[in-house]
DNA sequence: AAGTGGTCTAGACCACCGG
DNA sequence: CGGTGGTCTAGACCACTTA
């Protein structure tokens, strides 16, 4: 392979690298298949070993998926939920049931000193605001607010994102532009009284205790993208997370 | 290397296995050096990129640490925190203040349905209660109880659990046992009031929200070992997930 | 300088999938 | 059957640490 990255980065590193940017432009959709490694290898001017240690890293990543005696293939968009699922508390095995989600809606509003600095923004910076509701069996179970640099999604339209499978799914489309998970928060609050509204939760009962999450999302080379936050209804099910 | 166990397992997954055996028996402490890779291919007969697969993959799984020119050391046992740090709220890229950890007691106790299935024991099957404080700058923000199979860890002392790094640090030192965390859940609760007096919260304020955890732990070989769960004040403090 | 892990190559064989 | 990914080998060179 021609060196034409930067010198001190790994050969692997770089094919990695350019079969990222190559998917980010849209070369491959979900479950396109992808060159076989020889062919790769021969394009690119690196051997099959090399090939397939950044064909594996990239599987690791969730980019990629494999089939032994099939091919490579681009790994669907995540979805805007997370890879969490929705469980009954206490129960590790059961099997996670689907949740629909609905879009209310898409505003603007400015970025606070908090979002400015984790999106690394100036401050004040102008966001825009897109607003889900989660149900599970119809009960609405999550409430979300996705905030977005204006400037970098100029022209978003609230279109799109009704008729989309989520946030992620329609900066990939319409910007070419694939969201990465960089870290979670989880705290207890007490429901503020708007998302209880829009949770359903009713009458005086208002001491409902919330899951909060907070989420940091960035493109494929780390720039932040996204500060969402969710507030979960836990009554009856738990965030669930699987580890390595 | 000779074909001694299961035949359809690769080479490297024997080699692995055979590792993570050695290193519940003991043979290499924490930052204990391992062979080299070419030693190591010399005494199981297989070559140096095979042994390379193997201990890669148990650098991914966090059981070995490698330093380029040094070595490969056996990595520190995880502490009962868990991956996940403690941050204010908002901010994602702060330093993690140290937790401490305060033993408070064991006790025993039956199995309830759920947590016998989880652990794959029989209904009403004795378990040991092993219950821990964490303070952060002094005040309690956190109290966990990991409940063992009591048959597994007979002979437990509770003056081993008070004077070590933490229960896993004595599954290890006492009975050779590796832990290793398979699920998390996250609930949001009212605190109850027996676990608001250890946490010191006080007075006619009992409507605290706590962030519940509850957490399965297996050995290497995904044998369930614990079930723990977990309320974490978040009043000031938000539990921050990294992800790969 | 010697020893270690990190990268890269070339070639081989196997297991699996599809037509 | 051919093509694909999965495993395994042997050998080479580099980068880093330690002495």
């Amino acid at each position: 392979m021609t060196a034409n990255t930067l010198k001190r980065q790994p050969l692997y590193a770089q094919v990695k690298q350019l079969l990222m940017q190559r998917m980010s432009g849209g070369e491959w959709q979900a479950h396109d298949a992808l060159p076989s490694e020889w062919e790769l290898a021969d394009e690119l001017g690196a051997s099959q070993g090399t090939i397939r240690k950044a064909l594996s890293e990239l599987v690791d990543a969730g980019l990629l998926y494999r089939q032994q005696g099939r091919g490579t293939y681009a790994a669907p968009v995540p979805g805007d939920w997370g890879e969490a699922s929705l469980l009954t508390p206490g129960l590790f095995f059961e099997r996670p049931d689907e949740l629909v989600r609905e879009f209310l809606g898409m505003s603007r509003l400015n970025a606070s000193e908090d979002i400015a600095e984790a999106l690394q923004l100036r401050r004040l910076a102008p966001l825009l605001r897109i607003r889900q509701l989660w149900r599970w069996h119809g009960a609405p179970v999550a409430l979300d607010d996705a905030l977005l640099p204006a400037e970098t999604f100029d022209g978003m339209d609230a279109r799109w994102l009704r008729n989309s499978a989520g946030v992620y799914a329609t900066l990939q489309q319409r910007f070419g532009v694939r969201v990465r998970v960089m870290c979670e928060q989880f705290r207890a609050e007490m429901l503020p009284r708007e998302e209880a509204g829009l949770l359903g939760v009713t009458g005086m009962v208002a001491d409902v205790p919330a899951l909060c999450l907070l989420r940091l999302s960035a493109d494929m080379d780390g720039r932040p993208l996204e500060w969402r936050q969710r507030y979960c209804l836990t009554h009856q099910l738990a965030y669930t997370v699987k580890h390595g």
